[in-house]
DNA sequence: ATATGGCTTCCAGTGACTGTAACGTCAAGG
DNA sequence: CCTTGACGTTACAGTCACTGGAAGCCATAT
């Protein structure tokens, strides 16, 4: 299979899949003529490298959950803690987004939003008194 | 004021703020022995930065919002505009980062995590039916 | 005189792609 | 046989916002 068939079976660009053979994660077999060609199993493993990206593990965490996923004896517990550990990071964004998310809108509440020069967002972020005036 | 006061006293790494100069959204002045001086001026903006920054608009918004800063004939509409969009990018993440999250939690409560390799985590991100055996 | 710590510049590296250029290959149509 | 267009190849640069490190200058205390 062609990687453009590849990309479009996997959901992940054909660019991005080159990008991932550079760095040793698929080794597709070539043709004659030098196109790569991606058999079931580097569709299996082009699959699961997108859902793992999909869920937000970094390349190094997929290099090492193909492993885990190709060592048939590996332990469950590795693989949960590496998913522990990660959702662990994704509360941590989560949590830090809504704070920004809770003072930008409670700036953005204090605006009126008119072609008056008076804006509180840009006092807020200058640090001044930002409940004055708006 | 040198760099390491203005550091200090803003919050930025000193590396960063020579990046911010670098990519002139700050020009300290210099003294004889060529060091950075930052005045009260230039504090403030720092500090402006830091805060936008913290609060998650790029670079290039920073800049913007900058300039707004120091137009004193700006329109607030134009910075809440700014504001809106960002919040609304800030929403898109959050949403994005909680489905990674139901997602990948629903995986992991599925996994005993003991020593047998039978695991409903890689079983999910290889597509695999996540709901047997586990 | 020296040790330290802070300052300077410049260059390279990060993560995970993405864009672009320049070129080779393949199947279909004229 | 030739062209066209879609697809494939490589290699290199650019993205974003820093961050690290090397090599050297400056200031102060001992």
């Amino acid at each position: 299979m062609n990687i453009g068939q590849a990309s479009a079976n996997c959901g992940l660009p054909a660019k991005t899949i080159r990008y991932y053979e550079d760095i040793g994660l698929i080794l597709p077999d070539r043709t004659d003529n030098g196109y790569r060609d991606f058999s079931e199993t580097h569709m299996h493993k082009l699959a699961f490298l997108s859902r793992a990206r999909g869920l937000g593990f970094t390349i190094e965490d997929c290099r090492t959950l193909l492993s885990l996923y190709e060592d048939t004896d590996r332990a469950s517990a590795d693989v949960k803690a590496m998913a522990r550990e990660h959702l662990d990071k994704i509360s941590y964004k989560i949590n830090e987004l809504k704070a920004m998310q809770a003072t930008l809108s409670e700036l953005v509440d204090k605006c009126h939003g008119d072609d008056r020069p008076n804006c509180p967002i840009l006092q807020g972020l200058a640090g001044g008194n930002t409940t004055s005036g708006c």
